[in-house]
This record gives C-alpha cells, sequence and structure tokens, in this order.
DNA sequence: AATGAATGAGTTTTCATTCAT
DNA sequence: AATGAATGAAAACTCATTCAT
C-alpha cells in the first residue's frame, strides 16, 4: 500500500471516529495530510471507499485475533489463571485499546444508528461475538470440571457485562487517554480477579 | 409551547438521534412537517438552539425520575423485593425505554465523542449516576442488615453492568423494536431475579 | 412565473441549444442574469428539471400550433392558395423561426443522439408530424378532387423535403440571422410557388 | 499509425458522434481501450488534437469520394439509370452509411452549433456539396440533352433533397441499425425510381 | 406565524493535463 | 510506449442563515 493511501486511511479512519463518517469532508482529510482535494481520487474511487476498506481491514484483524483467542483454548489443556490472562491480554491490548480498533469501534458505535448492514458488524463485535466466547470458555471449564456450575451462558454475562461496562465507559467514550486506559485495565482485573475468587477455582 | 415549535423538536430528535446532529439539515426537519425553512427560524434562534433544548428537556425530566427513584428510596423503610421491582419499573419505563429518552441517549452517544460538554453529560447519566444510585441502594441494605456483604461498589457494578450490556445491546443499537424491548425486559428481570436469588435475600 | 425563473429559463435555453445540454453549466447560466450559483436552486430542483420545463413549454407550443393548424385545414371548405400561404405562415413564423422554437429545435437535434425519450420527440416534431399533417392536407385535397394524382404520401414528401432542406440548412444551422431567415423565405416560397406551378391548381 | 493510436481514434469518434466533443472525457476514452489517462497524451498533445485528426482523416475520405463521383461524371459520355446507380452506390455507401464518415457527419451536426469553423465545414459537406454535385449532374443532363427541363438547380433540389430528408431521418437520427439503414435505402431509391420515372429519361 | 428569494461558504466529485519514471 | 501520482479549476449541488414581506 502507498504511503499516501496509507496516511489517507490513518486520518480518515481518526476524523471518523470523532466525527462520524458523512461529517468528515475530503477537505478535512487531505488538509492533515498535505495533499489536494482532487489527489484522493487516484487514491479512492470515492469517500464511501476509504470507509469500506478500513472496515475491510477491521474485519480482518478481528478474526485474527478471534482466532488466535480460539486456538489459545483448544491448545491449553489445563486450564488455569494464566490461559485466563493471555487471553486477557489479548482482547484488551490487541482489541479493545489497540489504536486502530478502538478507532473502528468507536466508528461502528456511530454508524450502526442509521446504516443496517454496520448495525449488524457493531451488534457482531461488540454484543455477540465476545459473549459466545466467554459462553464456549465456561462450557469448556465445566466439561473439564473445573467449574461445578453448570449455566454457560449466566456466567458468561455474569463475567462479560462488567468488562463491557468498563469498555463503554473507559475506552469507547470521550477521547482516549493513557490515564482512561489504566483505568479500564484496573477495574477490569479487579472485577476478573474478584470473579474467580467467588467461582472458587 | 406552541404546536409547530414542539413538532420541530420532535422531528428534530427523531433524526438527530438516527444520523447525529451535523448529518441532520434544517432542510430535513422541515421537510418532514411541511413548512419552509425559513419559517424554523422564528420558533429557534438556530440549529444548535433546537440542540440545545432538547437537552435540556431531558436533563430536567431525567432529574425529575431521579428524584423519584431516590424518594422511593428513603420512604421504603422495609426494602423488599417489590420495592426493587418499583424502581426498576421507574428507570426501565420512565426513562430507557421512553421514547423520548431513549433518542436522546442514542443522540448522546453519538455527539459525545466530539463534544466535552455532551460527553460529560453522556458519562454521568449512562455510566456515574445509574452506579451511584445502585451504591446507594446497596448501601442502604447493607446498613438495614438485609445484605450482609458489605461491599456497596462491588454490588452495584454487578448488578447493574447486565442491565447495561442489555440496554446497549437491545435498547440503544439500530432500530428500536417491540421485539427488543421485550427481549431486554426478559433478560434484564432474569439477572435481577438470579441476582437477587444468589443474594438470598 | 416569477421573473428570475423566467430569466433563468431564458438564458439556459440560449445556452443549451448552442452548447448542448451537459456543456453548459450552472455558473454560465447565472453568471448571465448576475444571480449566485445556489439561488438558482431555488428555483428549479436541478439543471435538468430546467431542461424538461423547456421541453414542456415547448411540446405545449408546438401542440397548440398543430391544433391552429388542423383547424384551418377542417375549416377551410374551399383550398386555394391563401389558405395553403396560411398555413405556412403559421408554420414558418410561430414554429421554425419563432425564437424559442428554433431554438428548441436545435436543443433537440443535439440531445437526441444520445437520449432515446428526446429522439422521440425529435423524429416526432420534425419527421413525423410534419410530414404526415402534409400527407393530410393532400388527403384533403384529392378528396376534394382539386388534385387528380391520388399519392399523397409521395406528394407529401415531394412538398416538404425541400422545406425541410432549407429548415436545416438556413433555420437550423450555425446561428440564425435575419440574413438566413430571409434566404430561408425565398427558397421556401421558390419551392411552394413551383410545386403548385406544376401541380396545376 | 501505431495500435493503441488508431483505437483512440476510432473510440473517440465513437463517444464524441453519440455526445459530443465537450461531454466525452478522456476518462471515457481510456476506460474503452484499457489505458491509463497521462498515456493519451503519448499518441495526441491533447483532447483537441484527436477532434482535429478525426476531422482531417474525414475530409481526406470526402474528397477522395468526391473525387470518384466527379470522375465517374466526365467519365460517363452516355448517361444512364446505371451511371446514376453507381453514383448513388458510392455516395450512399461510401459516406452516408459509412461508419467512420456516419459518424463524423453526427459529430460535426453536434459541433457546428458552437464553433464557426466546423460550422463551415458541416455547411459544404451536408448542404452545398452535395446539391451542387447535383446541379452538375443534371447540367450536364441538359447539356447532352437527355433532360428537356433546363432548370438544373430546381432539379438538383427536388432530386436531393428528399435523399437528404432520408438522410436526416434514417441515418444520422438516435442509433444507426441495419433496420434504419433499409429504412433509407428502401425510401431512397423509391424516390430515385420514382423521380426518373417523372423526368421520362 | 410563515414564506419567497437570495446567498456565501462548503460539499463531493470530475476533468484535462503534467511530469518523473 | 505506458503509467503512478498529483493538481488547479471547475462541475452540480447543499447548507444554515438572513431579511423583507
Amino acid at each position: 500500500m502507498s504511503n499516501t493511501k496509507q496516511k489517507i486511511l490513518d486520518v480518515a479512519l481518526n476524523l471518523f471516529s470523532k466525527n462520524g463518517f458523512s461529517v468528515v469532508s475530503i477537505r478535512d482529510i487531505c488538509g492533515q495530510i498535505q495533499i489536494k482535494e482532487s489527489s484522493i481520487y487516484y487514491h479512492f474511487k470515492n469517500k464511501q471507499a476509504i470507509f469500506d476498506e478500513l472496515i475491510n481491514i477491521f474485519e480482518k484483524k478481528s478474526e485474527d485475533m478471534m482466532k488466535k483467542l480460539e486456538e489459545s483454548l483448544t491448545l491449553n489443556i489445563d486450564f488455569n489463571n494464566n490461559s485466563f490472562k493471555n487471553i486477557c491480554d489479548i482482547y484488551f491490548n490487541q482489541y479493545l485499546m489497540d489504536d486502530f480498533c478502538n478507532k473502528i469501534l468507536r466508528l461502528l458505535s456511530i454508524e450502526q444508528l442509521n446504516n443496517d448492514e454496520i448495525q449488524k458488524k457493531y451488534e457482531f463485535w461488540l454484543f455477540e461475538k465476545p459473549l459466545n466466547f466467554q459462553k464456549k470458555v465456561f462450557s469448556k471449564l465445566i466439561n473439564l470440571q473445573v467449574i461445578k456450575n453448570n449455566d454457560s451462558e449466566y456466567l458468561a454475562i455474569k463475567y462479560y457485562s462488567p468488562i463491557f461496562y468498563y469498555t463503554e465507559r473507559w475506552l469507547l467514550s470521550g477521547t482516549l487517554t493513557d490515564y482512561k486506559k489504566e483505568k479500564f485495565c484496573l477495574n477490569a482485573y479487579k472485577h476478573i480477579h474478584s470473579f474467580f475468587k467467588e467461582l472458587d477455582i
């Protein structure tokens, strides 16, 4: 990918994630990378194409990340606190707090409101997929008889919803700062700790 | 408030909550209520004033609702399941699922990303206030010795975060439908039920 | 019709008939009537709407003219040279050489090449309708036994095609000048004269 | 002439003759021959140069054709129906219905309206030259005493104008199809037949 | 209370062209 | 012989707003 094209994607995502797709003008994007407005059309067919490419990159990245998580699930025979920390590290650092993904998630949360296709991706990547993955994790723990409780769905929501709350509160609202990232990690890990203590594994 | 002014507010909120403030044009609003663009300026100083008035109405409504909730907290000496249901009913029906408030919450979730003032209101009404209220509830229950557990903050997050997850998933994403409202209630009340069962009150 | 709207139509037709629809810019039109480009959109939805309105006006005008001609055909019981001159006067002065219609005919001749709908109108108003009308005229003359020859179609083409040639040569090519109008009339009336001499009415 | 250059000319004429010079973009042309826009400037100085070259080729072709016609006029001492058919065949097939010339004639009919130079060529090749040639033909026939009538100009217009009408109607309007070509030939030859029958040669 | 008419600034996009490679 | 990258100028159109009526 050419230098200019990459710059366009970067700047566009930056602006889209703050203001929403329609509000950002080609002028805004070009202004930040010092090219003329007409030049952008050499690299992208139109404004929509920039958006589409960003979403494509995101989905590839997220799918890769999810594959990694699911592999780590099948590989770990003796599931312990460490495996869990590993999973969290990937999910937090390579997804929720990753610069690119974080911005896309913000963008999705704006665009989902009046775009059915985006609404589906938003629903999938923020609600369905993470909850489902946790369900799988707890199913495995139940099968391995690490946990007595056998309602994997209920465990998943109990485990994931505070993380989701902290995600929305600290990672997906306002401007993302290091302070907020710390706040998120602190709260999230505290919750995970308490959760496993209660489960008594 | 004149009929036309009310119509403008209604239609504006409808559109703002779907597309965001900047994307909606005066033309869009006027088109739906069959008045000319210039007429809108008889009722509002400018586009921003429509937005501001909507936010003001919301805050008054929300404060009233919160007062009601907090009163119900001080009045009920013998706190029981019923008091809880009452609180939920108010919070769910007169706030989260109320047509006006629901749309404002959607609007806030868009605008908070690049508007610091709105970001504060969003943070307050979606994260801080509800969590704090729950903390108070549990503090009271602890004081009344209904509950042994004494970490009101932890209880609050355990109680509120699934409701928040369901709120975001079913009430604040995509288009709000009766099906989604039911889905939300079902999940939320199931969670509340399990929560109190576990607490063993 | 407001003054400005009429001016827009006038100037637009002027330019369209010289350069073709697509070549003329909104800027060109507005420049000539001293209004800003954005103002034109108060009077017309878009550029196409200007074109469409012009065509509508033309068709109404042409239909009116044709009705007049056909009435003059049914009214005149004793058909003579004078009736013919009357018909020609209407057709030449109120149609071919009329400022508005002449420009529309030029416009049609450009646009017909890549616009099927316009091609149909062009075909109708320049080829089919006039030839058909002449056929009717000669049919009547045959019925009235003013003419012995009984092939009204052949007579029509013999009568109309030189007029068509002169129309295209003097009225619809280059810039229309008084010199060319005279040239057209001279040639056309000479042809008509010779034609009726040969027919021996 | 290089393959690519020829392709550019072909495609350009195709598009120009449908939409007019200004409407067709370099992008349109290049799109159809799968080269990049910048490549076209290796073969032509600019867009205008493509147009100019097309006109040059046309004039050379037309002059050659006319020379052929005029030769056939001087060679045939005993002028008969056959000589006439020969002339028509050349004029119809190698000119009016020839793919290249037909498209140029369409292009001229668009461009003549706002381009004086083109207007002259249009006037010359569609009105003056053919009429003049016919005048010469009839002058010869008068000299050879094949015809008694001695107004060669009037004979020329009587002979040529129906052909011109059919040319404009069937060959130069809308899209050129085999059906229209047949229609033209049918009508044109019928006219020629009747014309000579009436002349009684 | 509403509107007809206008506008400056801005929107996305297209266009012919250039130039280094 | 062709192209990647860029651009100034212009295209059609939108927008929030103004102001006289």
